[in-house]
DNA sequence: ACCATAGGGGATAAAATTATCCATAGGTGA
DNA sequence: TCACCTATGGATAATTTTATCCCCTATGGT
């Protein structure tokens, strides 16, 4: 997350819940530590495809937003967990809807979104 | 919309969901529709800060995903308008659930984008 | 010594998404 | 004739987001 130059429209509660849970991995995030994955490199375990980099971009930022609270305990090893926070506890139900339709509707996505990327192959 | 060279994780329905909603006006123009704004021209005008270029080809994209109808009247001057298909009115509720989030946050979460982006500016 | 673990982050490259500009069509009104 | 409306899309620049690589902390195992 970068300064942005092209300021977001605050108007709108869509571009502002946006604004939370945009990135890549935000939503799994979430949906991850709600189930009880609360350690970083579990969650990097759990969420195939993913980089540590990015999870603790991301994990930063949604501690930034309150979204997440991050526990540090001073040991050797080091271990961190994350939980969520009263406000990550209200996204909760839209990230479960989010991933229930796309469940629900597996089989037509799957099949426009690769008819989609066939037609505009090299 | 370009051919993505990173492959989706498909497996999951959060990433599948995503991949319908992403785009920065998508959501809008979902709920625009949903409240009678069908015309391409009216919903510019309904969305500020978006342009033409941008929301035709998201509606473009809406359409190959069977979230949006398309009907063309043969008339001159041109006219078009899109309505939800079925699948498109199963997502209204998401969409609907992210307003509400963001609308009922407003206040914490202004605080806490601009606070992050004066943290990053230069 | 060397590797593994755990968590974090700087620097930079690459990818993905949007913005901007301009062009098309055919009709209407000044 | 010029400007405007409607809708769409090519070409390219700019912006934003991710990926990749490499280094740091400290301890324990082989």
């Amino acid at each position: 997350m970068y300064e942005k130059k092209i300021p977001l429209l605050l108007e709108c509660g869509l571009t502002m819940t946006k604004e939370v849970l945009g990135g890549k991995w935000k939503t799994s995030l979430i949906y991850a530590i709600s189930e009880g994955i609360l350690r970083p490199s579990d969650l990097q375990r759990a969420i195939p495809g993913s980089t540590k980099r990015v999870l603790s971009q991301q994990l930063k930022e949604l501690e930034e937003f309150h979204i997440l609270n991050k526990k540090i305990y001073h040991q050797l090893p080091p271990k961190v967990e994350y939980t969520l926070t009263e406000l990550g506890e209200t996204v909760l139900p839209i990230i479960k809807m989010m991933n229930q339709w796309g469940e629900h509707n597996r089989i037509p996505l799957e099949t426009m979104i690769k008819s989609r990327s066939e037609s505009r192959a090299v």
